[in-house]
DNA sequence: AGACGTACCTGACCGC
DNA sequence: TGCGGTCAGGTACGTC
């Protein structure tokens, strides 16, 4: 599922139940995800107090009172649902798939983290490629998982200047090059194309080849694909749902993301969307326009 | 150093 | 109905 605009999505959906508010208890139903958690982990997050939930490319980061964060990937079929819990259970509609006593219950269902909200958040992941793991607060520019990462395509400091310097003699493919987290955080396979079309670049150009007129529409680009993403609430393909259950629709306006055959996008092209595979993953694009 | 293939895990879907 | 093959939004690691 998740890439930055999934990952933000999550974020804005459990910062309500989570910002401020206190874990009062923690389960974990088996010893790991894609790493194990860590020794103590129900207990080092029980009584603590969350004082800011953030982001960072794909990591949502959960700084806590007690001077740790908890780190959560979500991999790639990882989701986070909140339901409404406490006293009297009445929050609103449930709008989930699941009964309340069920909810946290399925095969897939690896860790349950209520808070005083009151709310019960489940984390379910069938791949099991996410991870929740803690981290000193003051620590993890340093942590391994978060040291090499580049700069948020959103920030000020994602611009042209920055991504001249980084693609400069860079022989890989411009799409492998912008999948590559050390270069930019946060884009995944569908943004990448959706980028790539937006700026008409081809995804096999190498990356040193993209010329100078085009490294503005590509920043452009890459910022107005994740924000129009983030306003729909990401994209729903398989896994991803908003924390409330509810599908984003970003997947409503991809222009080549899985649309291998069909008639480009782009008005007064006339091309039609081809998939190849480069660095082992799909990609679409539409060879008429993309140069 | 950097680029590539492969592994991790489960489930859905397709053709036979 | 079943079986094998392929594919899936990500990342880490070994190898050249």
């Amino acid at each position: 599922m998740p890439e930055l605009p999934e990952v933000e999505t999550v974020r804005l959906g459990l910062k309500p139940v989570l910002e401020g508010r206190q874990f009062t208890q923690v389960k974990t139903r088996r010893g790991d995800l894609r790493v194990p958690f860590p020794s103590g982990f129900e207990t080092r997050l029980s009584g603590r107090k969350v004082n800011r939930l953030r982001r960072r490319a794909k990591y949502l980061v959960a700084d806590l009172d007690s001077g740790e964060s908890l780190v959560i990937h979500l991999g790639m079929s990882g989701r986070m649902t909140v339901y409404a819990s406490g006293a009297g259970r009445k929050i609103g509609s449930y709008v989930h798939d699941v009964g309340e006593a069920d909810a946290g219950h399925g095969k897939h269902d690896h860790v349950i983290l209520e808070t005083d909200a009151p709310a019960m958040i489940v984390f379910t992941d069938h791949r099991r490629f996410g991870l929740m793991i803690l981290v000193e607060t003051d620590q993890l520019d340093s942590h391994p998982l978060f040291k090499g990462l580049g700069p948020e395509p959103l920030s000020d400091e994602f611009d042209v200047t920055f991504l001249k310097k980084a693609l400069k003699g860079k022989k890989t493919p411009i799409k492998s090059a912008l999948l590559d987290q050390r270069v930019i955080a946060g884009l995944g396979n569908i943004y990448v194309c959706e980028a790539l079309w937006r700026a008409k670049i081809s995804p096999k150009r190498l990356a040193k080849r993209v010329t100078p007129q085009t490294m503005a529409p590509l920043v452009k680009a890459i910022k107005a694909v994740l924000a129009d993403a983030i306003k729909a609430g990401g994209s729903s393909l398989r896994d991803h749902k908003r924390v409330d259950g509810e599908l984003g629709y970003f997947q409503k306006s991809f222009a080549v993301y899985d649309r291998a055959g069909k008639s480009c996008s782009r008005k007064d092209c006339g091309g039609t969307v081809k998939r190849i595979v480069q660095a082992g993953r799909s990609t679409f694009y539409c060879p008429t326009c993309q140069k």
